[in-house]
DNA sequence: GCCGTTTTCGGCCCGACTGTTTTCAGTCG
């Protein structure tokens, strides 16, 4: 059966093969075609078990996309996109992942030189026949050539994962914060939104100052490969690794627009400038204003736009217009999970696990000092080669652990263990040995080139075990490294009710694993809880936590359902109750 | 191609920048 996100991403070619036909990627038809699939996307009920006739009740999807996707459906292929795909072959699309050159210059590159591909536009470059073409000139040739050198094919669809972008984005909001005026520089863009990969990285910094003081300082930064634009309020440059680096200067009185401008997502953007237009007004990167006249309703707060627009606030996670719109219209968005919520970490090692860094004593303390009432201590299990821990260290184990709890009586230090889902599902030790610990996580660190099937089963019986409290990292991927392992999502919810088992939300940047769409997908089923865990290998990391709530809202993560938000005695409850199976 | 508590037809988000132009087209975000 096909699923939602594969009809989605047919949708997303049609659309983007329609760019190239129609020359415009504003263009009516591709708008509504990536609105279906923004719509099929963020849907949990398979469409493949859907008839024409409810295809069509879906926001943007009308009779001509319902059929296409019926096509699709039933026989595996869409017509129209077929007769596309030969007009537009892939070397051809290719052409437009160079930056600078859109719809129309590709097509315009094809008809008038013959250049079908990337090869055939260098070639074209070094002959200088593309200054001949009516509204080019030896300029827009070199600006080009220049942006195939720098950022080279693809470079306008290349993604930076988040641990990296986020760690540029912290070093220029600082640098920018010490310059004098500067009352704020926050990083904008799908970096705000919290998007697990980057195009680019967008700064806003408010000031009151020389705005070119924050410009000069900016270009100065060692970051700096190459200053790919400069001017009084905004500027541009590129990083050493290739990451774009924008930075806008806005007046006080403009945040509030300006940030929502900057933050998107594009298609949540278009949304409420529609709303705008309805009631008169125009909403732009300056401020929500009357249409005549341009009399500002309001732009210095988010709350104040939105609130003018009759919408309460939306949280920057949701921003993606996959239903949040609708949600926040009818009052209905969820109480999303925040980081003062916390009330424990259940993922935490210390220096047994062979790729920890700080000792038991360390990390209880830091724990403690978190203000957090409750812990599990999670080192490796045995059948992890090298970094696991023996049966006798974690006897000893729990001897320390009963003496610091002495010394910490307002944590709850529960001894647990991070167990290795085997093969076929099975875990570490044996039950008789495991009813010792107070809590188990248990996660997929081999095997990652199994089936769906084979990796479904193996997770499911780990869900099943008694010694099991929650599923770690679920997909067991690295962002922008590895792959997740492939599984039937669908039954590993189903599995998640029955059993009570809870899903990890992995705080580490380079994780944020189980993936959004599957935290949105487990929000939607009333009996799913998530842990949100920091997977902390030294006391430093403990503060991720506050990265995994913010991915847990990605995915619309309720609070009440993460176990680690409850108060104590419901929290142990919940854990007693798994391990009694 | 989709949509409608003003519409079943006539609309459909906004602005900056660039290079090529004498008023604008294309690209980008």
């Amino acid at each position: 059966m096909i699923s939602n996100s594969e009809v989605a991403s047919h949708l997303y070619e049609l659309a983007k093969l329609t760019t190239l036909a129609e020359g415009n990627s504003n263009a009516f038809r591709v708008r509504a075609y990536e609105t279906a699939a923004r719509t099929i996307d963020g849907l949990v009920e398979p469409v493949a078990e859907m008839t024409a006739e409810q295809l069509t009740a879906l926001r943007g999807v009308g009779p001509s996309t319902a059929s296409k996707i019926r096509q699709l459906i039933d026989t595996g292929t869409i017509e129209r996109l077929e007769e596309l795909r030969s007009r537009f072959p892939p070397e051809f699309v290719e052409l437009t992942t160079v930056p600078g050159i859109g719809p129309k210059t590709a097509v315009m590159l094809r008809d008038e030189l013959g250049v079908t591909g990337v090869g055939g536009l260098r070639a074209a470059l070094e002959s200088h026949t593309l200054r001949e073409l009516p509204g080019f000139g030896a300029k827009t040739e070199e600006n080009i050539l220049a942006a195939l050198e720098r950022l080279g094919v693809g470079g306008k669809q290349r993604r930076t994962p988040i641990i990296e972008a986020m760690r540029v984005a912290g070093d220029v909001c600082n640098a920018l914060s010490q310059v004098p005026g500067v009352r704020l520089a926050e990083p904008m863009g799908s970096l705000r939104r919290f998007r697990e990969t980057t195009g680019d990285v967008d700064v806003i910094v408010v000031s009151t100052g020389d705005p070119e003081a924050v410009m000069a300082r900016f270009v100065e930064m060692p970051v700096v490969r190459e200053v790919v634009g400069y001017g009084a309020r905004k500027s541009a440059i590129v990083s050493a690794s290739g990451l774009q680096i924008d930075v806008r200067v806005v007046e006080p009185h403009q945040y509030g627009s300006a940030a929502m401008y900057f933050t998107g997502s594009k298609a949540h953007n278009i949304r409420l400038r529609q709303m705008a237009i309805d009631r008169g007004w125009i909403l732009n990167e300056y401020a929500l204003a009357e249409a005549d006249g341009g009399a500002v309703i309001a732009s210095r707060t988010e709350q104040e736009v939105y609130a003018a627009l009759g919408l309460p606030w939306i949280s920057p996670e949701i921003r993606e217009d996959a239903g949040e719109i609708e949600a926040a219209l009818a009052g209905s968005l969820p109480d999303l999970v925040e980081e003062k919520h916390l009330r424990g970490d259940l993922h935490v090692h210390t220096s047994l696990s062979g790729d920890a860094r700080d000792s038991l004593p360390t990390m209880v303390a830091a724990v403690a000092a978190r203000g957090y009432r409750y812990c599990a201590i999670t080192d490796h299990g045995e059948d992890l080669a090298i970094n696991g821990a023996s049966r006798q260290q974690l006897l000893a184990q729990r001897r320390s652990i009963q003496r610091l709890q002495v010394k910490h009586p307002d944590l709850v230090i529960l001894q647990g263990l991070e167990l290795n889902i085997g093969r076929g599902g099975s875990i570490d030790y044996d039950a008789e040995f495991l009813v010792g610990f107070g809590f188990g996580v248990a996660s997929v660190h081999s095997h990652f080139g199994l089936s769906a099937d084979q990796q479904t089963a193996r997770v499911i019986a780990a869900m099943e075990n008694p010694a099991v409290n929650v599923i770690g990292h679920l997909t067991g991927r690295r962002i922008g490294k590895r792959p997740g392992i492939d599984l039937d999502i669908g039954a590993i919810l189903t599995a998640a009710e029955r059993t009570g088992c809870a899903l990890e939300i992995n705080s580490h940047l380079d994780r944020l694993d189980a993936p959004a769409e599957v935290l949105r997908a487990a929000a939607d089923r009333r009996g799913v809880v998530f842990a949100i865990s920091t997977d902390a290998h030294d006391a430093g990391e403990l503060a991720n936590a506050a990265w995994g709530v913010r991915h847990a809202r990605r995915g619309w993560v309720p609070k009440d359902r993460v176990v680690n938000t409850w108060a104590p005695a419901r929290f142990l409850k919940w854990v007693e109750k798994k391990r009694r199976g």
